[in-house]
DNA sequence: ACCTAATAGTTGATTTTGTAACTAACAAGA
DNA sequence: TCTTGTTAGTTACAAAATCAACTATTAGGT
């Protein structure tokens, strides 16, 4: 059979980036799996109190987009391992402020140095005027 | 506390490439979730064999880069609502051979439609030189 | 022909995710 | 001070993804 002319399952962007996606996530979730055992959403949350420092779990999931079970769950497994800290705020008392311990900071130095190895590698092959419209463009996607 | 100067969750093109692809996975999701009720990797499979006609779970899984489980789960549930149908080979019994009926031709016609409008509706607000690259871009970082 | 390895595809057990309902605490108006 | 509504976070159950083991069949060497 021939191939359907008006479209191309090659330049469908869902497509594209769902391949991209799952091939760097797959990559990358190798490098953070071996050495700490950790999970997608765990990593994106050591990320974010390692950038950021001292945040609640709303914070994260507003800031990164991720539903707050995924979220309650990951500070649950980070905090057993000792990789973070839960306080009550004494104000409102909802509210949970979380930190990285001396563990989880030096968890996330060892991690960024990883990944920004692996984004250099990614971006090899590609050009600096290219790489930069890859970030725009796909931060434009994110945020449609 | 202060942002790492060092490093930027927002340029980290895991973390966004993750973001961008689960945006559109989740808009897309709705509009072939809601007419079809279909998996994922379900409208994958319906497009491969659109797109380039009678393949088998192992030549869809090769080219999509999809797991074998989840294609032969997909292809199971797409055999039930009639929308394709399989056919041993002759020559070599373990293959099985995989067609879109009437039904499920239409079913990618109509969801092929959908896609290219939600296509054109993504690269809105990007420049078509911006979009070729981002597609390139994409091709490459899948093939890593 | 026979043994071993490889391939296509399926199935079952275990993990992970998603959805909805839930508790606890606060807020704001009558 | 009572509703009523909202927000932070957790938990329970269902849906789906992952991984390993499995069947059936073919291929390749000896």
């Amino acid at each position: 059979m021939t191939k359907d002319p008006d479209f191309d399952l090659q330049t469908f962007l869902p497509y594209l980036l769902a391949q991209a996606a799952e091939t760097s996530s797959l990559d990358f979730q190798r490098l953070y799996k071996d050495r700490y055992g950790m999970l997608r959403t765990e990593w994106r949350v050591l990320f974010h109190l390692g950038i950021y420092g001292r945040m609640t779990a709303s914070d994260i999931g507003a800031r990164a987009k991720i539903h707050k079970t995924k979220i309650s769950r990951a500070v649950q497994r980070l905090a057993e391992r000792r990789f973070l800290t839960r306080t009550r705020d004494e104000q409102d008392r909802r509210v949970e402020h979380l930190e990285l311990t001396a563990g989880g900071r030096a968890a996330y130095e060892d991690l960024r140095r990883i990944a920004r190895d692996y984004d250099v590698m990614l971006t090899e092959g590609l050009s600096p005027d290219e790489v930069a419209v890859l970030r725009k463009a796909l931060k434009h996607l994110a945020a449609v």
